[in-house]
DNA sequence: CCATCTGTTATATTATATATATCACAGATG
DNA sequence: CATCTGTGATATATATAATATAACAGATGG
């Protein structure tokens, strides 16, 4: 999976770097028990700090996305509280929809643009 | 309207008040041409700097929800840039969107919870 | 005219967040 | 035993966030 750090963007890299893997395991790119690069290989590959790198896969495991195998390093796995899901799903909308909806985006485009998202990750898994 | 500010939160003070106005707007508990309190009795209102307010209001202008006039203080003015709003939005999907598909969440189930969040903006506007 | 409101600008200070650089350690692996 | 893992501590530099004052120009209403 090709991970790509804009360095100029006001996003942390932390950030970047928790939001693109996840996208990827969204994607299928990823599949639950595969491993992620160490964190030291991680930041040689993209260029940046082991720290860093460190940190957002803390930050994976601590929201339920990885666990962190002394031996191993990050492992996907997915830690499932769907009632937890759907209340910061939710939450995560309500910012996103208050600005659509300022802007006047209705209902049957936002659930026109919540298809092309999810046509996305459903896709092929690449690209 | 009701600003509630957490200040334990790790959210800036800034984009909470940002946030807040903003689904002020889209509940309609702010319209069209009305004005917001200025920056000094905002800041006095809710307990913070002044200039933490003027960074929150000049936000709202550059995203196109205020417009800032010398005499009268910030303005709700929606400037309505439909295609720029659904890209955004489409972005915006997909950050919470990959989120939720990790975590199992499915296409019906989001598209329920976006029916959720419209039906609470487009509910009587207050709460 | 004048006190008072508006946004705006400038400067300074403090605290926190981010990212990097080293060094080191314990545990597992082959 | 060399080498990989995550983890921890420490230090430094930079950026961001928030506050505190102060001052100014323009508009407003008495």
């Amino acid at each position: 999976m090709v991970l790509e750090i804009d360095f100029q963007s006001g996003e942390a890299i932390y950030l970047q770097l928790c939001n693109q893997i996840i996208r990827g395991i969204a994607k299928a790119q990823y599949s639950e028990g595969q491993q992620l690069p160490s964190v030291r290989q991680m930041a040689e590959t993209v260029g940046i700090n082991m720290h860093t790198v460190n940190k957002a896969y803390s930050i994976l495991q601590q929201e339920g996305f990885v666990k962190i195998d002394r031996r191993r390093g990050a492992i996907i796995a997915i830690d499932m509280d769907k009632l937890q899901a759907l209340r910061e799903t939710r939450d995560g909308l309500s910012v996103v929809l208050a600005r659509a909806i300022c802007k006047g985006v209705d209902r049957q485009e936002a659930h026109a643009l919540l298809d092309q998202v999810y046509d996305i990750f459903e896709g092929e898994g690449d690209e």
